[in-house]
Parts: C-alpha cells; sequence; structure tokens
DNA sequence: TCACATTTTTAGAGTAGACTAAACTTTTCC
DNA sequence: GGAAAAGTTTAGTCTACTCTAAAAATGTGA
C-alpha cells in the first residue's frame, strides 16, 4: 500500500516521461507538484529504494514496470471517478478534477471494479481520455492530433482535451466546443499561431495557440 | 478543513458520549482509535484549541456545539457512502463498513449531497441506522430497544444492528437474521442471558446474551 | 481521611513529508 | 576549454502525528 503522496509522485513522474518522452526532471516533477526540488530529491530516493522508479541525475526519473502498473492504475481509478462524477451525479466536466484527485486515493481491492462494472465499463472519461482496463491496458487513441497540427479545409472532430483544468474547461463551454464537436480550420495566423475555425454553430472562431495546442482531434 | 485524524478523534469521541452519556474519557478514545492515551491528551489539547471540545480531566471530553456538527456530518458522509456501495454496487452489509471510513473523509462541499440525491434521500443505512439529513437532523428510532429488553411472547421486527463489525454481521447472516426479520423470544435462560427465539424460518434459534445486547428491534 | 489503583499528562524521541539556504554537478554556450 | 546557467543534492529545521517511559493528579474504598 503507498501513501496518497508517494502515488502522486508516481503519477507526475508517470504523465510528465509520457509527454516528453524522456524521464522526469526533478525540477519539472516539482513544478508538476507544486513542492521544491529538494522534496522531490527525498522522495525519488524513497521510490527508488521500493522499486518504483530509476534516477540517472541530470537525465530524469522513469518508472520501474511496477511503477508504471501503479501509476495506470491510479489513472484508472481518477477517469472512472470523474465519469462516475459526471454521467451520474451530473457535475459538470470541469469540476470534477480536484475532487477525482481525492477519489483516486481510495484503496480498495475491487471498489473500482464495481464502479467500472456499475457505469458499463466505460472506455472515456468526460475529457475524452481512455481509461485504461483492469489490467492497465489503454485504448490506443490512433490518429488523434492536437487541433494546432491540422491543415486547412479539413474537417475533423474534436475528441479529448490536454489540458483538464477548469479554466480551459470553462473557456471550452463558452464558445461552444465540447467532445464530438465538428471543426474546419479556416485560416493559420503565423502571426502568432492562432487559428481561425468554423463549426456548425460558429463561423470565424478564433482560438490562439494554447487553445489549439490543448484541444485534440480527428480527422473525420 | 480537518485532517482524516481529527475527523476519526471527534466521532470517536461523539460515539463514545451518546453510548456511555457522559463524556469521553482519555483512555476510552484511545482504545476506540488503537492508540496510546498520550496521543490522545494531544490531540485533544488541540481540537480544544480550535474550539471543538472541551475537557474536564478525570470528567471525560465532550464536543462543543460546532464539533458536534462536524460529528454529524461526517456520519452522514459515512452511512451515506455505505448505503451507496450496498444499494448500488452490490455490496454485501459486512462489507461496507472500512471502506466507508475512508470514503467519509473526502472533502467536497457538495459530493454528498449529490450522492444523497442521487439514491433518493434514503433515511437509513444498511445497518439500519438513521442517516443525519443536511442539516444534522437524525430520524429518532422511537421505540427500538435491544433484543435483550423483549419480554416473552411479545412479536417484534429487527430494525437495527448496535455492531457493524463483518464478524457480527456474518453470524446475523448465517442465522438467517437481517433487517425486518420478525421474531418471538420463546425463552429466557437466566443462566448466560441467552434467548430462544423464533421466526417465520426457523424455530428454536439460541441467542447468547452479546447478539441480544447487539441486535435493535422494535414491537409490532 | 488516606493510600493506592487508575487515569492522565509530560518529556523525549521517532517517522513522513515539506521547506530554505547553501553547496555541489553537469550542461551549455561562447 | 572554461565560465555561467541550470539542475540537483545536502544539511538543518519544521509540522503533524505517533510512541514509550516516567511523573503527576484524582477518585475511591477501607
Amino acid at each position: 500500500m503507498y501513501s496518497s503522496t508517494e502515488e502522486n509522485y508516481i503519477k507526475a513522474i508517470f504523465s510528465i516521461s509520457e509527454q516528453t518522452g524522456k524521464g522526469a526532471s526533478t525540477t519539472a516533477i516539482a513544478q508538476r507538484l507544486e513542492t521544491k526540488a529538494s522534496s522531490v530529491t527525498d522522495m525519488v530516493k524513497k521510490l527508488n529504494e521500493k522499486a518504483l522508479a530509476d534516477h540517472r541525475p541530470y537525465h530524469g526519473v522513469s518508472l520501474t514496470d511496477e511503477g508504471r502498473q501503479i501509476a495506470t492504475a491510479i489513472i484508472r481509478k481518477h477517469r472512472l471517478w470523474e465519469t462516475f462524477l459526471v454521467n451520474h451525479l451530473n457535475y459538470r466536466w470541469d469540476e470534477v478534477h480536484d475532487l477525482a484527485e481525492q477519489l483516486e486515493h481510495i484503496h480498495s481491492p475491487d471498489l473500482i471494479d464495481r464502479l467500472d462494472r456499475f457505469m458499463g465499463h466505460p472506455k472515456f472519461d468526460p475529457h475524452g481520455d481512455p481509461i485504461p482496463d483492469c489490467e492497465g491496458n489503454m485504448v490506443d487513441v490512433a490518429g488523434a492530433q492536437p487541433l494546432s497540427e491540422v491543415p486547412k479545409g479539413v474537417l475533423v472532430h474534436i475528441v479529448g482535451v490536454r489540458d483538464s483544468s477548469p479554466a480551459f474547461l470553462k473557456l471550452l463551454d463558452g464558445l461552444g466546443l465540447k467532445l464530438g464537436t465538428q471543426l474546419t480550420v479556416d485560416r493559420k495566423f503565423e502571426y502568432d499561431n492562432s487559428l481561425e475555425v468554423s463549426s456548425r454553430m460558429r463561423n470565424g472562431l478564433l482560438l490562439n495557440e494554447s487553445v489549439c495546442n490543448n484541444l485534440t482531434v480527428k480527422i473525420l
């Protein structure tokens, strides 16, 4: 059994590694967890002793197989709880992140599998992220790419968000964008890498660079 | 916001006070929480500083109004989670206590009210205990008494259990006893205060003293 | 009332986790 | 190749909670 703190470090290492394709640096972990590098050093040493992580100083921390398994189990819990909150307790998609961060640390041999069964084994959470199955296998979101990489004129639909912060999700709500919304890129502005897109509901919607990077879409 | 540890102390003080009708002694709290008296002294001092508890040494700790309010809020959470686990995730009534002990410490302004609404505002948990409403008011279980106090020949039905331990609940399951089961006391044995009872399903069921003390019934 | 068993508190120390400040490596870049 | 910048670790301290062992206070029974 691991503490919530340990689990949060494991999760951070996992997601940073996934995003960068490299090991997670001490500083990056500190930033992610809003803590200090020296605290990270201590915890990484501990995770290393427990054979959950390997650390090559100045080259990053990476998870062992055991560590990766724990990480996907936590992600599974997080995403299933988010799904429960939105689908059954009528939360909005921008309200559930922090609550799921608490719920994902509940230790129980089978609670999460029962919740999964109760909901009919959902494959995606409310933000479009795939939910790992109980063996840790995740649906591969083949063909998904950030909106920023889509060429002009191609019809795509939104399949996920890279940023689940309330601020970003509220922005999307405000623009009438949600999972499944169909878009076409009409113009690209080199000046600031912003895009002008159109959907069925709206034309001439201007999206700035970071919004485009955080919206994952698939070509239709 | 209070820590899980603080909340557990508050809960312990509340339930000991309720059971004994007096303040909770340092030793009793230590026993309940499987900790040491010296640790209790420290925490009681802390709760006192936060105006959640009053302590008269050698006469027990009691909760302030604020403390009592926190206690009923935790009990509300515990019982609603137990109800959810049994009614929606198909747990048995003897499996849910420890899990609910974890879930009751989830901090959220409205999760529990949404759960309550989702389940249709249940009034009792799977063990027959009343669930406090969001103001902390609990249905008064008028007319309920331990089976041990019921006279011979009177028809009663089971409305609650004083002990929610898996061991006790499994015993009841084994005897075919559950909430709602109708019973009559046929004989009382002074030797060990055991009772012989009969239900529709079974005659001549011998129940020992502690079982009778832990079964709450109502006269029909 | 007074000794003693019980209850409670104090003192000192340990663990998990975090922080600051300083020291030390490594990379990078001129 | 060497200095500056960036990244990392060490050392020492802090908080919340726990413990053991010893000391102190209290209630009770003779």
